[in-house]
DNA sequence: AATCGGGTGGCAATCGTTTGCCATTCTTTG
DNA sequence: CAAAGAATGGCAAACGATTGCCACCCGATT
């Protein structure tokens, strides 16, 4: 069924038909009801594809993620998801596999086809986004870049949290373990990690960087082992549930020897031995406000100052049974092989 | 750029630039190169929307998953996009919510843009699924019916091995911990379950059914506590990793008390507590076999022979924790409350 | 030398929808 | 009552690519 025929069955031109469907008030109240009914009883679905080639809207929006596998993105899949699906927009998934090159291509290759775009962990630089976000309408999540749209989740917040959590259970050498390079949470989790101990009188290091995975675990805990260290904070949750299976295997009690504070609160997190204390971030909400931003700027007829820039969402920290006590004469001496 | 530009470029006509970039033999191999070292340089991108239009082809593929918040998908989800990027096709992604009515409908809106579907666990009728099958090109993963591709997870013949592996334990009482209504792998399940005990004089009860989720695994683990069995096997690892916290709040020892198996292996099955014997399903293998069982479909000249109808991928239980051996004297009786 | 046919390339229609512009009709308004 | 203007609907040209059909050029065959 096109609009043609639905032009035939009421007798009227296509142009007609096209114009009750998409813009209700430009035709007679009368002929749009005949017009809608004859479509609804056709059958007629608008083709995506025709209508993006004139009018080069296409209802779709191209969801970029690092890595399908990381559970983080589950929960920003799973809100883009919701949100678009209610919108009306479709759902274009896109794995970059942590590569800049990668994003930047798809979304070249892809930019006809797409109305926008959600980038939840960019790794491009501060450059290439801007001239990205010059070509396509772009919300990014976890970085923030001057012109962009971006949804922030305050995990730096959280952490100092955690921190204050840790000195109060009597911890003065903390240490961080670090994500991935260009990763940009990883930095302000890390400052703020470093500020937070600071002014608690407590040391701060930072080791690493590692995979943001969980098989990355295991050098991850020997490092952390290895710096005598009596509790760490981890860029992600992957990477603190990996580190706590070799943990396991060393014979590390968790936390009576050391405690973890993961980041995130992934799927997982509250299931795993033990139980992970971890700053909780709302990842599915992240994802639906990034699409409401997005959406909201699409539509024709938002005045300027409706248009967010930026929002920041708040964490918290979600205590659970992978923090304790400092017991440093307790903890035994591993040698590290 | 469009065709126009390179055609304007290169002095010749728009249509010869069509033939030159997509059927390499109808056009001179001099005048091929003078096109397609134009359209290198200018940076051509052939725009999907407008080549739909005609051929027909839109380059994507759809798949549809119950839940994107299920562990299970993200690997279905992480094999299809693998294989789809591979091969230049984009990849969209519908939640259907476990509504076979949202399946039809979001198919049928999208069929114009769509070269075909991948049906993780379709919640439709056999009938249904065949009349959406002569619309669209599509496979299903777990779910067999006759004239439509599939990829079967032989999931029952694990289950075999896992009642065979709790028998061995010297269990002789089993349940059963039915999922979802209308899943076709619950019934599957099952009857492997029942034939395999039959087989080994072993007893077997089902209880249930339980939304696949963790939050049921509460009642799943209350239930399950009232048969005396000493052993179950669990529709999914999801509901098992449910149930395994709520023994724990109930102080039922797994696997002293109660050995549980799951199904799947999903994310999370190896570092709850206790990591969860389960049957091993190559999920991320069946996501990638199902798009390139309908990629050669779908390509134009592959010969019927070499179309697979249905593959079944094997799989194997992984025995980890959560099992042992049957001490019925030891098991504690707990009241139901 | 006339004919044939393969190899190339152009013309123009087509896909389904949108939209600028114009024509008509109807309603106001001075 | 005439003129202005709003409301309504049609025409036709896009959008960017694909593809059936035809024309032309050349070398080969008879």
């Amino acid at each position: 069924m096109t609009i043609t025929d639905i032009a035939r069955a009421t007798g009227v031109a296509p142009s007609t038909v096209s114009r009750a469907l998409s813009r209700p008030g430009r035709v007679n109240a009368a002929t749009r009801q005949r017009i809608e009914a004859a479509a609804r009883e056709l059958n007629y679905i608008p083709n995506t594809q025709a209508r993006a080639l004139t009018s080069g809207r296409t209802q779709t929006i191209a969801v970029l993620v690092t890595d399908v596998t990381n559970p983080f993105y589950f929960g920003i899949i799973r809100g883009t998801q919701q949100e678009l699906k209610s919108a009306g927009y479709a759902n274009l998934l896109i794995d970059t596999e942590d590569s800049g090159e990668v994003e930047t291509q798809m979304l070249h290759r892809m930019r006809p086809s797409l109305d926008g775009a959600i980038l939840a962990a960019s790794r491009l630089s501060e450059r290439a986004l801007v001239n990205l976000a010059a070509e396509i309408p772009l919300v990014t999540i976890n970085r923030n870049v001057r012109g962009v749209q971006s949804v922030m989740i305050d995990t730096p917040s959280g952490v100092a949290q955690a921190v204050e959590h840790l000195a109060s259970l009597g911890h003065n050498d903390i240490v961080y373990v670090s994500g991935p390079e260009k990763s940009w949470p990883n930095e302000a989790r890390w400052t703020a990690l470093r500020n937070t101990a600071a002014r608690h009188g407590v040391q701060a290091h930072r080791i690493g960087r590692f995979p943001a995975a969980r098989p990355s675990g295991s050098a991850a805990a020997d490092a952390v082992v290895n710096t005598r260290a009596t509790a760490c904070v981890v860029f992600n949750d992957l990477l603190a549930i990996g580190m706590l299976t070799r943990l396991r295997e060393r014979g590390v009690r968790v936390p009576e020897d050391l405690s973890i504070v993961g980041c995130d609160d992934v799927f997982g997190a509250d299931f795993c031995h033990p139980p992970l204390t971890t700053v909780t971030a709302p990842i599915g909400k992240a994802g639906r406000v990034a699409v409401a931003m997005l959406l909201s700027r699409l539509a024709p007829r938002t005045p300027a100052h409706a248009i967010r820039r930026q929002v920041i969402l708040p964490t918290h920290l979600t205590i659970r049974e992978s923090t304790g006590p400092c017991r440093l004469a307790a903890r035994p001496i591993i040698s590290n092989g």
